[in-house]
RNA sequence: GGGAGCAUAGCUCAGCUGGGAGAGCACCUGCCUUACAAGCAGGGGGUCAUUGGUUCAAGCCCAAUUGUUCCCACCA
């Protein structure tokens, strides 16, 4: 009574009447209220009484889908796949309804293993039955041994003395019992246990049922009526210690069934319940994936799915619940006739007119069971229906195929007769930092919205998508979040500093013009992106693609291009600046297409500045597709080179300490053969490599000795440093160098002397590796020069 | 009891059909270079859990082992 007047006082101080408890917030409320007082909110609503009758109409839901509910059920009620019956049933004493298997969750915890002397009537004897629920022995209606048990052989048939109730109790022989388990001595509580409640079919035994509903004992409990179930065990247990009949305590670590939404442990009870009868149902649904017809992504999941599919019991979907959809299943008040129809009955067989509706509620799966059809319309054939069933793909989380996608195959299979979608893409879940499960209960769930607010949503769903594989968990860390928001802000700075450039470009329209080295370079890599990111996303590697978006635009686009194409953005060309800008329009537009569906509001809010031309949305522009034309796949390698050299000097200035400002000369040493690829990117190695002035020839003349040099693929590169060369670190740094080459070579005569590699290998393969060699031996030979000639002029 | 996943850099994780080990964060060294210091440049760091096997070639395929996580299950 405190805590109802508490939630009566909350409800009131918060000025919200039991109207508002439907709408938004109710749920949040719902758990605020359950930490502060337990148990469910639900429930303690329940106990404020009748008053509650308008939650009804509050859940029901929308028409349509309540309309597809009568329909489907009745259909499977005129099948015989729905029946009504009193079975032993997963009841939470909590929330006061019947659950289904899979709502129930099981936890390991530690308990007791009570070992009790039941008395052999007219026998000075007794039998010892171990239980770790002892009062459900109030149930008891007999006890069982293993047939073949030759401790209990002429015990069969014996009758037993229940104490406390002193009630006479068969013992039976049953091949289900254990003899190797406990004492080999079961008690049977055929209301309280479901295997007792099956032994008991076979051996025609009673049920009696010894608790409430609420979890409290009942009148066949004796004196212990009206206890709590827990309180009994105490009682019970202190009673048999007093009686000389409890033999010994153990500890005992087993399963113990909780309730999933409130986690009390649940009660196995015999009640009268709705079931559907499951295995025709999940016949066809097993095939239907064994044939491919719908396929898991990652296909581990279909053992899963299998695993449950082919152990299923019957699906208890009757709840007790104040809020779901009414069983349409109707009493007649003067026949108790059962008549089950999509519209309420007027009229009875028996003549009759007055009715009364189950007051049961479905299993909320059931219907969301229904939602690839419900929602369009079925039963009435709609265009909508037409084209969005079945669908393509189902993304969801991997604890949910039992509760939703199992349920909605078997019933689309069932009332459509197809399966409702081809591919179910299997997501992880989202831990917390330490790797546990988030959940309000615990609390440390993280708000999307603060998150949203702190970096921005976008940055959020990058985090979860990024370097992530199907089916597998993540932890979350902020840190990955600011690393996406970085991201963010990167191609924002990127795009705001080519449209800065275009605003001096007079509205003039860009025309492709005189593409060069650096321009064909980006294109192609903007190629490759574009087919890998499309290859990707149809295999559902979602995290691969986001990935490679990512790297091409910090990497490639930013660090590369845009910082080599300043030079012609500054310049006086106007030819060579629409060029460029070209280019760079042409790269992101491509690019903030690919990464839409990843970071949907930047790459639109970019998007839109960037089409002066077309205002409409980059969601309905054309996605792009790999143009394959002269401009495909043609200066990966050259531009390769010029990277790779680029990348060889910084590494070179930085060792020798040359201040980021200081130009220096250049002279590099190249095959006449190949001076061009060099000349065509002379501004680019000026301009990303320090350079104040750049020879490029096949001789070594002019190079003074107080140079550095650097070897790469098909070129040597003297750096002039005057009084700045330190030959003790060039003399490390070349060393370095000749050890690394060593390694190389090693590797590749070491595979290039294997003659079954040779013989076996791939001719691409081994060719390969013959350029390799070449290429490595040239440069070890470059390396050794410059060595020696260093170590000569320090002798 | 049955099934599945994971074990790769200090941390969190990628690694597509087997062909020279990657990213982000962290760390070290320079730099406020006129898009971006939430940045730029350079660098260090891994016996890919262990042991076998298949193969010319294994982080990747196979088997076993160890550790770990999860799911399912009526052992009282």
């Amino acid at each position: 009574i405190a805590t109802e007047v508490k939630i009566v006082e909350e409800l009131a101080q918060e000025g919200i009447t039991k109207h508002d408890l439907g709408r938004e917030g109710f749920l949040d409320k719902a758990w605020e209220w359950k930490r502060k007082y337990g148990g469910t909110i639900v429930n303690q609503l329940k106990k404020l009484g009748s008053s509650c009758d308008w939650q009804r109409e509050r859940f029901t839901m929308d028409e349509g889908c309540s309309r597809a509910v009568n329909e489907v059920f009745v259909n499977l009620y005129e099948k015989g796949l729905i029946y009504q019956g009193d079975r032993i049933i997963n009841w939470c004493p909590e929330c006061e309804t019947a659950l289904s298997d899979a709502e129930v969750e099981h936890e390991e915890r530690q308990g007791n293993f009570w070992h009790i002397a039941y008395p052999i009537k007219d026998s000075g004897q007794v039998v010892v039955v171990a239980t770790t629920r002892p009062e459900t022995m109030l149930g008891d209606t007999a006890v069982a041994v293993h047939p073949d048990d030759e401790r209990y052989q002429q015990l069969i048939g014996k009758t037993v003395i229940l104490p406390l109730l002193n009630r006479e109790i068969p013992l039976v022989a049953d091949s289900y019992v254990d003899s190797e388990f406990g004492t080999g001595v079961v008690k049977i509580t055929p209301a309280h246990d479901p295997n007792d409640y099956e032994l008991a079919l076979r051996h025609n035994l009673p049920q009696i049922r010894v608790l409430n509903d609420d979890g409290s004992m009942n009148d066949m409990a004796g004196k212990y009526e009206g206890m709590d179930r827990f309180e009994a065990r105490r009682a019970i247990v202190e009673d048999l210690k007093g009686l000389g009949l409890l033999q010994k305590t153990e500890d005992h670590k087993h399963n113990v069934g909780e309730c999933y939404r409130c986690t009390t442990t649940v009660e196995p009870m015999i009640s009268k319940q709705w079931f559907v009868k499951m295995e025709p149902l999940a016949e066809p649904a097993i095939e239907a994936v064994k044939s491919g017809e719908t396929s898991f992504v990652p296909v581990r999941f279909d053992k899963t799915y299998y695993n449950w599919m082919e152990n299923i019991r019957d699906w208890c979907i009757s709840r007790q619940l104040w809020w779901g959809h009414r069983i349409p299943a109707y009493y007649c008040m003067a026949c108790k006739k059962t008549i089950v129809s999509k519209e309420p009955p007027t009229r009875c067989d028996c003549g009759h007119d007055a009715f009364r509706q189950d007051d049961d509620v479905l299993d909320t799966w059931f219907s969301s069971a229904l939602w690839p059809f419900s929602t369009l319309g079925w039963p009435e054939k709609t265009d909508e229906l037409e084209y969005f069933y079945p669908t393509n793909v189902l993304v969801t989380g991997y604890d949910i195929i039992f509760f939703w996608v199992a349920r909605m195959i078997f019933s689309g299979i069932e009332h459509r007769g197809q399966v409702p979608f081809k591919d179910v893409l299997i997501h992880g879940m989202v831990r917390d930092a330490e790797g546990k499960k988030m959940s309000k209960s615990l609390g440390n769930g993280v708000d999307p919205l603060e998150i949203i607010s702190e970096y921005g949503a976008d940055a959020l769903r990058m985090s979860l998508i990024i370097g992530n594989s199907p089916g597998n968990d993540m932890r979350f860390h902020p840190e990955k979040v600011e690393a996406s928001r970085n991201f963010g802000n990167k191609i924002w700075n990127a795009s705001r500093f080519i449209m800065m450039n275009l605003e001096n470009t007079g509205g003039k329209e860009l025309k492709p013009g005189q593409l060069e080295l650096s321009d064909r370079w980006i294109i192609s890599r903007n190629n490759k992106l574009i087919r890998e990111v499309i290859e990707n996303l149809d295999k559902y590697e979602l995290g691969l693609a986001a990935q490679k978006v990512y790297d091409f635009v910090w990497n490639e686009f930013c660090d590369w291009y845009i910082e080599l194409v300043k030079p012609r953005l500054y310049g006086t060309n106007e030819e060579a600046r629409t060029t460029a800008l070209y280019t760079l329009v042409y790269v992101l537009s491509n690019t903030l297409k690919l990464l839409h569906p990843f970071m949907p509001f930047i790459s639109e809010e970019i998007w839109q500045h960037l089409s002066e031309s077309d205002d409409s949305s980059i969601m309905v522009s054309q996605w792009p597709g790999v143009k394959s034309n002269e401009l495909d796949d043609f200066a990966e390698d050259r531009m390769q080179v010029v990277m790779d050299t680029i990348k060889a000097i910084r590494n070179i200035r930085a060792e020798m300490e040359v201040h980021p400002s200081r130009k220096t000369k250049l002279i590099i040493v190249t095959p006449e053969a190949k001076k061009d690829v060099f000349e065509e990117a002379r501004s680019y190695i000026e301009k990303l490599a320090g350079a104040s002035e750049i020879l490029i020839q096949d001789n070594k003349d002019g190079i003074g000795d107080n140079a550095v040099s650097v070897v790469v693929d098909i070129a040597q590169v003297f750096i002039p440093l005057e009084d700045l060369v330190d030959f003790g670190k060039e003399l490390e740094r070349l060393e370095k160098e000749k050890t690394r080459l060593e390694g190389e070579l090693a590797r590749v005569n070491g595979k290039l002397s294997n003659v079954s590699f040779i013989k076996k290998a791939p001719p691409a393969i081994v060719q390969a590796e013959k350029d390799k060699r070449v290429k490595y031996q040239d440069m070890m030979h470059k390396v050794l020069e410059q060595l020696q000639k260093i170590e000569e002029m320090q002798k």
